[in-house]
DNA sequence: CCTATTGCGGATAACAATTATCCACGATAT
DNA sequence: ATATCGTGGATAATTGTTATCCGCAATAGG
């Protein structure tokens, strides 16, 4: 059981575009410089992100990504599936019925049990992460975090930022 | 987020051997075969579970695997450890501290707040492995599952299961 | 209108992990 | 003695992850 990298990429931005102002938007190759991360492979996960609908991408010079929404309304769930998709880690291949010991398909209606209880962990892990908001996360390191690094964090944002001319796009 | 497919096997395994009578064992070939699987792959699993000490092996003609203790003994979360390795999903990169905005390695004392949340979701998820047992598996199955099937299980254990001349070793 | 900047999508390659197979070896019941 | 079985190592086949590149569409600013 493994998260791909791109989850600990995924949510570092999002924490960080929750402190750009209004509906400026942030690069994704300053993003990337942000974490010392590979530019033209992050911006897949920002797309992941953005077809989310948890980033808005905005295309042009002064262009970027900001949050589609307040960071109270984002879970690290939501970030997670975004990256890692929404298939349970647990893949029952129906091995009971595979072997010799197989029998009419008539007998297999209900679920595997050992199916649902995996599954069931699962839901208690998602749970666990439905419940941690993306403000939950840039308050502690505002309030528990050293000062400076967050000083240094607001800094980068504040010079990488960048207004935009229209609105906001109305929600549909 | 995923998991192999040996937990699959290694827990269906572990469950078919619940049902062999008292110290007697079951061969590896016949665990794969009972589920379709490749012998020499399933037997990198059963090794796991074994070094785990999950399962018992006894060598020789009329050898094979028995769990290593009673089936109220063991949890999911044991074989899936067994299996997947202890290490957690989420790997903290520290990418936080890998671009410009780096500062003095002080500032990063304290864990990172991302880490946290999501290794506490992973507690959750290990609590939730934790609390079934592989008896509960069991006896779900022989409850509630179809009774043919679970009449052609049992008769494939009886066909398989060999008798031990020596007692189950003793306790360490 | 032109240009520079930015996100998007596809194609592709480098790399790592998982899955699978095989064989020589030691143990042991018959 | 011999056939059966688990162990461990070596090795391949397969798949998934990570990373890079290039052409395209969108757009702010001159």
């Amino acid at each position: 059981m493994k998260l791909g990298e791109g989850v600990e990429a995924a949510i570092h931005c999002a924490a960080t575009l929750a402190s750009v102002d209004g509906n400026s938007t942030m690069p994704g190759a300053a993003l990337a410089e942000c974490f010392g991360l590979s530019p033209s492979y992050l911006l897949k996960h920002l797309n992941q992100l953005t077809a989310a609908r948890i980033f808005e991408s905005v295309p042009g010079p002064a262009g970027g990504y900001r949050l589609a929404r307040a960071a109270e309304q984002i879970t690290l769930l939501d970030i997670v599936l975004a990256i890692e998709g929404r298939e349970p880690a647990f893949r029952c291949g129906e091995i009971r019925q595979r072997g010799p010991v197989k029998i009419d398909p008539s007998a297999y209606v209900k679920p595997c049990g050992i199916n649902v209880a995996m599954l069931k962990a699962e839901r208690a892990y998602r749970a666990a992460l439905a419940e941690v908001k993306l403000s939950d996360i840039v308050a502690e390191y505002a309030a528990e975090g050293d000062p400076r690094s967050y000083a240094a964090s607001c800094a980068f944002v504040e010079r990488h930022q960048r207004p935009q001319k229209s609105a906001s796009p109305k929600q549909i």
